[in-house]
DNA sequence: TATCCATGAATACTATAGTCTGTAGATTTA
DNA sequence: TAAATCTACAGACTATAGTATTCATGGATA
């Protein structure tokens, strides 16, 4: 498990708990909605400010994010999640 | 005051807390001296990556770090707390 | 069918994160 | 003085964040 693809569950888990798209969410936080699709699938690993603007979109607090996403981290870490890359 | 030169601020006051240079960080987190000297200044914003990277150098949490950025960011938020360039 | 909506995904692009080298000022130590 | 350490800062560079477009797929609805 990365630290993006942690990030990107719990970026999926908050919006969908606010019942947005990706659409409206990248509405909201002034994001593309295909960068909304890239870092909940983790292919992207956002910039503070994306994280605080995202955080403000979602009424979270960015720390708060990160807290989810570290236990998210930590909770499948030391174990085969399908982390490696396609092949190198 | 920028999210930026919040992070900044408590990245700088963290490693000193520890009594590390610029460059022992830059080592300890595999960035460059020089990058680390730009963020405590405010000059650019870190990747999610970068913010765990250095996290734990610094043996922190990812998420207490961005508690203590989100808590500078709004003690002097509103205010005119000097956050402009020297002249332009 | 057909249309709408939500998402994944490829491609190509622009903006910025992050590297590397070097110069300079301040501070400390000899 | 001199030499070492720490940091700011500039410039040029490479890697990646983030934009924009397009096509494909699947679910819902008429």
């Amino acid at each position: 498990m990365t630290n993006e693809k942690a990030f990107g569950e719990v970026l999926r888990d908050i919006r969908q708990e606010h019942s947005l798209s990706q659409e409206e969410l990248g509405f909201e936080s002034g994001y593309h909605r295909t960068y909304i699709s890239l870092l909940e699938r983790g292919r992207k690993s956002p910039s503070l400010n994306t994280i605080f603007q995202l955080a403000a979109a979602l009424g979270v607090s960015p720390s708060e994010i990160l807290r989810r996403t570290e236990a998210r981290v930590s909770r499948v870490s030391r174990r085969d999640t399908g982390e490696r890359r396609k092949t190198g």
